[in-house]
DNA sequence: AAATAATGATAGTTTTTATTGATTGTTTTT
DNA sequence: AAAAACAATCAATAAAAACTATCATTATTT
C-alpha cells in the first residue's frame, strides 16, 4: 500500500470514472488502473464496483477511501512541518466566502494580507455556504468566510466578529418615524429579501420566525445584491436588512438606517476550516490579519446570533 | 514520501542505529540508507543527526517522526477495516499485564478467550505500570491490564470492574478485633508491602497518606508476592491489604480478612489501548470477554477509587 | 598509539515496480 | 446499428528500490 494508490483512490471515488481521475493525478488511465488493482489485490476486496456506471464504492470502499483521507491528511501535514521549520508561509491557498461578506470584509484585509505574506498565492472564491461545506469537505478549498454555526462536525469555526443587522427604512415605511426598531416590530411581508440560496436571506428568516409565527407569505421582491434591495427601498417598495458593514458604504446624505435595541439581532462571522489542519500556519496568518483589522471596524455590541441555516 | 520511507525513520529513530533498524525493517543497511536520503532530499531538512553517537533525531525530525507514527498508525487500520469486513478476528495480539493482577484475572478470562477467538495469537507479558505505558506508546502491545486511573493523554481507559482493598489481619494485630475497618485504622508502620515498582504498593501509600500524615517511615518488610506478605503476617509480623480477587484464593479456615467501611478503598482495573485504535476488533473482543467473566465475580461495592501512581 | 570493531555512506548491479502507448472488450448513447 | 465512452489488458520501458561489496570515519580495545 502506498500514498500514491492511496491518492487514486481517492481521485476515482472523486471522479466516479477512471479516466478524469486519471488525468487529475498526472497519469494515464491505465497506471491508476493497474495500481488500484494492486492495492484491491494486496487488501483482498474490492474497492470500487465496475458493473454500476458511474462507477461506485463497494461498501468496504466508503470505509477505505473514508481512512484513505485520513492518512493522506496526515501525509500532507508533514509538508507542513516543513514549511514551519523554514519560516515559510506560501503556496497556493484558496478561500471561499459567501456573497454578503465578500465585498466588505474583502477588502479589508487583502491588501494587508498580500503584502505581509507575499508568498502565498490566495485564489478566492464567491460561494454559497452550502457549496463551502462541501468544498471545505473535500478539500477544494483550504478555508472559508461564512456565517456560523453551521454544526458540520468535520468543521473548525473561529469566530472573527459578530455583525449586528440594520435596518434600511424609507420614510414611507411604517417604521420610519422609530428611531430604534425591534425585531419584534419586523413583518417578513413587508421586508425585501435576498434571492433564494442566500444565507443572509435566511438568517432574517430565522429572525422573524423567531418573533413571530405567521410563516405563509409571498415574498414581493427577491434580488442578489443589497445594492438593488437599497434601490428598491429607496423606491419605497418596503424595508429592508443589512449587514453593519455593509452600512458604512451608503453615501447618501440622509441615512435611513435604524439599529436595533439590545439585544441586537447579528450574525456571526467565523473564519472555516476542517479538522485535519492542513497548511495550518497560513489559515492562522489569515485568522490574525482579518482579527487586526476587524478589531477596529466593529465595535462591541450586545448582540443576538441568528442562525444561518435555513430551516 | 512513501510509507515505506516513514517505517523507515520510524525504526531508526526507534534503535538509534541504521543498521539494527534496517534489521528489524528487513532491508539491509544501505537501503534503509538511501531511503532516508531519499525522504531528507525531498523535504529538504535533515532528520537525523548522524554526527551524534548514537543517532539523534533532529528538531525537525521529531515533529517529522510524531506525525509519522500517525501517518503508519492510520495506514495500519486500513488492514483493521479489511479484517472487520471478513469477520476476521485474529493475528498476533500483545497484552501487558501488571503482576498484582496477572494471577487472578489472567485464569478467569484466558480460557473463554482463546477459544472464543481462535486465531488471535495472545502473547502475554508481565510489566510494571511504568512499562505498560511506554511499551503502550511505542507499540510494542496493543493493550494492557492495569490499575488505573494513569491521566495519560495517549492512552484510553475502559475500567473493567472495581476491586476493594481487603485487610489481612493476623490474630496478635492490634486491629485483629475489629469485624469491619476503617481507612483511617491504618497505620503505613505496620503494614507489609509488596516491593518497590508495584502499584499496588503506591496505591497503599496513597491510601495511608490520604488518611494521616506522618510519611516518614521505613517499612519493615516488601516482598514481590502476596503469597510472602500473607506468610509474614501468619507470622505476626503484621497486616497486610491484599485485592479482594486475591483473597479468594486463600483456602485456610480461619480467614483472618477484614473488609473495610463503605465507601471501601478500592482500585480501578481498567483495560489499556492507545488513541490509534489499531486492532480495535480484538481489543473490543477482549473487554467483551473480561466484562462477562469479571460481571459475575464481582459484586458491586460502594467504592473509592485509589489513585495507584507513585506522587 | 596501534589495532579492531562499529557504523553509516557510496558504488555498481540486479530485481522489482510503476508508467506508458497501443489495443481490446464492454457498456452506454445516439 | 453505429459511435462514443470507458475500463481492462499487454508488452515495452523507465524508474525505483534493494542487494552485495567496499569505503571512510569514529569509537573502543589492546
Amino acid at each position: 500500500m502506498t500514498i500514491t494508490q492511496l491518492n487514486y483512490i481517492l481521485s476515482v471515488a472523486e471522479y466516479q470514472n477512471f479516466t478524469k481521475a486519471a488525468e487529475h493525478s498526472y497519469v494515464t488511465q491505465p497506471t491508476l488502473s493497474m495500481q488500484i488493482q494492486k492495492l484491491e489485490d494486496e487488501l483482498g476486496v474490492k474497492i470500487f464496483d465496475r458493473s454500476k456506471k458511474p462507477i461506485e464504492l463497494t461498501e468496504v470502499g466508503k470505509k477505505i477511501v473514508s481512512q484513505a483521507k485520513n492518512i493522506v491528511n496526515e501525509s500532507n501535514r508533514i509538508s507542513d512541518i516543513i514549511d514551519q521549520e523554514k519560516g515559510f508561509i506560501g503556496g497556493e491557498y484558496k478561500i471561499g466566502i459567501i456573497p454578503t461578506i465578500m465585498p466588505t470584509l474583502l477588502p479589508m484585509f487583502l491588501k494587508t494580507f498580500i503584502s505581509k505574506f507575499p508568498k502565498v498565492e490566495l485564489k478566492i472564491k464567491e460561494l454559497t455556504t452550502e457549496e463551502i461545506i462541501k468544498q471545505l469537505n473535500e478539500g477544494h478549498i483550504d478555508a472559508a468566510l461564512a456565517a456560523t454555526p453551521l454544526d458540520d462536525e468535520n468543521l473548525v469555526e473561529t469566530p472573527l466578529y459578530y455583525e449586528p443587522f440594520v435596518a434600511y427604512i424609507p420614510d414611507n415605511h411604517r417604521l420610519a418615524n422609530h428611531k430604534q426598531i425591534d425585531v419584534s416590530d419586523l413583518d417578513l411581508e413587508d421586508i425585501l429579501l435576498l434571492e433564494d440560496g442566500h444565507c443572509f436571506r435566511d438568517g432574517i428568516i430565522n429572525l422573524c420566525n423567531a418573533s413571530r409565527h405567521n410563516t405563509t407569505k409571498k415574498f414581493k421582491l427577491e434580488s442578489g445584491s443589497f445594492e438593488t434591495l437599497i434601490k428598491l427601498a429607496d423606491e419605497e417598495l418596503g424595508m429592508t436588512l443589512l449587514p453593519y458593514l455593509h452600512t458604512k458604504q451608503i453615501k447618501c446624505d440622509h441615512k435611513p438606517l435604524r439599529h436595533f435595541n439590545d439585544p441586537k439581532p447579528a450574525r456571526e462571522v467565523s473564519l472555516l476550516y476542517t479538522k485535519s489542519r492542513l497548511k495550518i500556519q497560513i489559515t492562522n496568518a489569515l485568522k490574525e490579519t482579518i482579527e487586526a483589522v476587524v478589531r477596529g471596524a466593529i465595535a462591541f455590541h450586545d448582540v443576538k446570533i441568528i442562525s444561518p441555516k435555513k430551516k
